[in-house]
DNA sequence: GCATAATATGAAACCGCTTTCATGTCAAGG
DNA sequence: CCTTGACATGAAAGCGGTTTCATATTATGC
C-alpha cells in the first residue's frame, strides 16, 4: 500500500500552506487564480483525493448520508435505492447503509447511526409510522427526508405519492369498466397510506353514486398471506353478495389473493376483477398479470436525495437567515402515479373497452 | 442538536485520562477492572458512542467496509445484500455502499472508494471479470472479497458456488427424466461462471454417454433478450433436429426463452423441457414455473462479510507472523446449491417421476 | 503618493480519537 | 530494605483535514 498523499504533501509540492490547499479543495473564492491552478495541477499529478473522514471530523459536517432501509428483499426497496444511488453519484456524498433487518428496533438503529457522528443527514425509507426518536432528532435539527408512506400532514420532509388520489383512480377504473359491487382489501391502519387508499376507494364509490357496503371491506396486513385470507373470506359470501371487483391496497396482497383465487376456482378477471397498488416487478408476471397503480420508486429515490441535500445546504445557511421561530410545515414532494392496465381488471378481455382505457391510462 | 459527548467528557466524568477511556473502548487488557467498570458506567450514563470517523482517522484503520454492487435491480443483488447487511449488523462495522450504475467504469469507482480512505476493505459483488485495478490493489494488501462468479483459480478471496457441479446436476436432472437431445444456452465467455456451467453441461452429457452436438449450444448474454433470441433460433431447426430439453445458464435468459416459446407456440415442458440457473424471485412465478439451480445468495452475502472481516483481522497480525514471501492461494468459500424442481422441466407432469426427483432434490 | 480597504496567504488551534512514551505504583526477589 | 519488573495510567503527539486570526500583498480612493 503506497502511503496516502495528504494535503500536506500537496502544500509542500505546490509551495503553499495547508490552508490554501484546503481553500482550493472547498472552492473558496479567495484564492488567486494562478495559485489555484498550481495547486490543482499538483493534486492532479499526485492523484490526491482528500480523506472524507478527516474532512468530516475537522469540518464538523460529513459528506456521508445515512440511508435507513427495510430489508432489500422488500420488493419496493431495490428500485428506490437505485434512484438514491444514482442521485448520490452525481454528488460528492457517499451512502452509509443501515438496513433494518426484521426484529430489530428502528430506534436502536437510528441511535447507532447518529451517535457514530458519521453521517450528517438521514434518508429514511420506512413504510409505516416513524419512530418518536426520529422525530425528536429531526426537530433538533437533523436533516431527515422520509420516502413514502406518511403523506400529509407530514411531520418531516418527505417524498411520496398521493395515495388517496391514486386509490381513487384505481377504483374509478373498475367503476368505469362497469363493475358495481367493488370490494377493498385494505392495509393495516397504522400505515397512513393504507388509510388514504381506503379514503380514495370510498370517494370513488361515492362520486359514482355507488352504495358503500362495509361487508366488502377486508382487513389486510400488506403481506401476501392476508391476500390469501381475503380470497378465502370472500368465497364464503353468498353468491348474490359477492363483489364483482376488488381494489387491493398493495400488490403483495394481490399476489396472495390471485393465487388463492386460482386454488378456489375463482377466475380472474371473469369472476372477479382485481386492481392492485405499487407495480412491483412481479406484478407484470403473475397470472393473470396485475392491473395496478405504478409508484415511481426510482424517481422517489432520486428526489429524496435531492431534497435531502438541498435541506442540508439550506440548513447551513439558516443561522444567517435565522428563521428560528417561524416554523414552516415541512416540504413534501408528491410524485405522480400511473394506472397500469393489465389482465386482472378485465379491461383487456371482458368488455373490449381497451381503447377507451388506454387513453385513460395515459392521462 | 445537543453537543456530542466526546471521549474527553467521559474521561473527565470518570476521573481518568482520555487514553484510559480509549483503552476501555478498544478492550485493551491493561486497565484495572475497577477503572473499566467506572468508565463503562459513565459512558452508559452519557449515552456515549465513539465517533467512527475520529477513530478511523486516528487509528489509521476504519470500521467501514466498502461494498461495491451492481444496480440493485439486478435480481440477484438484493438477496446478497440482505445477507451482507445482516452479517455486518452483528459487528461494529458499517457499510458504505458504492453502486455501479450502468455505463460507469468500475475502475473509476474503485479509485473513488479507496482514495477517500474511508473504508479499509472492500466487498465486491461483481458478475464478470474483475478490473485490473482491483487486482492491483488487492495485491498491495487491500483486503478484498469477491462474491460469486470467478470460481477457481481465484485471484482474490471469494465466496461462490461450484458452477460446474451445479450445471452438471441440472443437466443430469434432464437426462434422468429421459431427455436425450439436450441443448444449452450459455452465458458470455468472459464470465468464468458461464464457461464452468458449460463444462458441467458437457460433462453430464459425456457421463451419460450422450453425443455432444455443437448445434445445440447457443450463445447468450445472460440477459432476457438473448433467451428470446435463442427460442427463435431453436424453432428454425428442422423438427427432427430439435432438442427435447434445454439447460439455460441463468434464469434471466430462461424467462426470455419461456415468453418467446409461448409466443412461438412451443409448449413447455411438453414440447421442450427447460432448466435454469440462479433461482431468483421471479423464477417461482413465471409460467410455467422454472426448474432451476438455487444459488444461496443470502448465505453468500453473510459468508463474504465473515471472510472479509477475518481477512482484515488476520492481516493485522501478518506483520507479526511475517509470511511475506510464501504466497498462498486465496481462500474460496464454496457454498452448496440445490436443484429446485418446478414445472418447466416436466418432472412434475410428464413422467410422473416426481417422487424420485423430489428425493433427488433434497440430496 | 499615501491612507484604507480588499484580497491572498500562512501559522496554529482544533475536530475526537489512538498510540507512544514516560511516569507512578505495587508485589516479588535478593 | 532496596531493586526489578509488571501493571496501570497520564501527557502529549499525531491522524488529515478545516477554520480562525493575523499578516502580507495588492487594489482603490482622494
Amino acid at each position: 500500500m503506497k502511503p496516502k498523499v495528504t494535503i500536506e504533501d500537496i502544500a509542500r509540492l505546490a509551495g503553499v500552506s495547508k490552508a490554501t490547499v484546503s481553500r482550493v479543495l472547498n472552492e473558496r473564492s479567495n484564492v488567486k487564480a494562478e495559485t489555484r491552478e498550481r495547486v490543482l495541477r499538483v493534486m492532479q499529478e499526485q492523484g490526491f483525493v482528500p480523506s472524507l473522514a478527516a474532512a468530516g471530523l475537522a469540518g464538523g459536517r460529513s459528506r456521508l448520508v445515512g440511508v435507513l432501509t427495510p430489508p432489500f428483499t422488500q420488493p419496493t426497496v431495490p428500485e428506490i435505492l437505485r434512484g438514491v444511488a444514482e442521485a448520490i453519484e452525481h454528488t460528492d456524498y457517499e451512502i452509509v447503509l443501515y438496513s433494518t433487518n426484521a426484529g430489530q428496533s428502528p430506534t436502536t438503529i437510528v441511535n447507532r447511526i447518529l451517535a457514530l457522528g458519521l453521517t450528517s443527514c438521514l434518508l429514511v425509507i420506512q413504510p409505516g409510522p416513524l419512530t418518536p426518536r426520529l422525530l425528536q432528532l429531526a426537530s433538533q435539527g437533523l436533516p431527515v427526508v422520509v420516502i413514502d408512506d406518511q403523506g400529509p400532514p407530514p411531520e418531516l420532509p418527505s417524498v411520496g405519492i398521493d395515495n388517496r388520489v391514486s386509490a381513487y383512480q384505481a377504483t374509478m377504473h373498475l367503476i368505469r369498466l362497469g363493475y358495481r359491487r367493488i370490494a377493498h382489501l385494505q392495509g393495516p391502519a397504522e400505515f397512513r397510506c393504507a388509510q388514504e387508499r381506503y379514503q380514495g376507494y370510498r370517494q370513488a364509490l361515492e362520486e359514482a353514486g355507488l352504495p358503500f357496503d362495509p361487508a366488502l371491506v377486508f382487513n389486510g396486513t400488506f403481506e401476501t398471506a392476508s391476500g390469501r385470507a381475503c380470497a378465502a373470506a370472500l368465497v364464503t359470501l353468498p353468491l348474490a353478495e359477492r363483489p364483482e371487483a376488488i381494489f387491493i391496497a398493495n400488490d403483495q396482497m394481490a399476489f396472495g389473493f390471485l393465487s388463492a383465487a386460482e386454488a378456489l376456482g375463482l377466475r380472474i378477471p371473469q369472476d372477479l376483477a382485481v386492481v392492485g397498488f405499487d407495480d412491483i416487478p412481479l406484478s407484470a408476471h403473475v397470472r393473470p398479470t396485475l392491473t395496478t397503480i405504478k409508484q415511481p420508486f426510482y424517481e422517489m429515490g432520486r428526489n429524496a436525495v435531492e431534497l435531502l441535500l438541498s435541506l442540508l445546504h439550506g440548513q447551513a445557511m439558516q443561522p444567517v437567515a435565522g428563521t428560528e421561530g417561524g416554523y414552516q410545515s415541512p416540504i413534501r414532494i408528491q410524485l405522480p402515479t400511473r394506472l397500469v392496465i393489465r389482465e386482472s381488471c378485465g379491461a383487456l378481455t371482458l368488455h373490449r373497452r381497451q381503447e377507451q382505457e388506454h387513453s385513460l391510462s395515459d392521462e
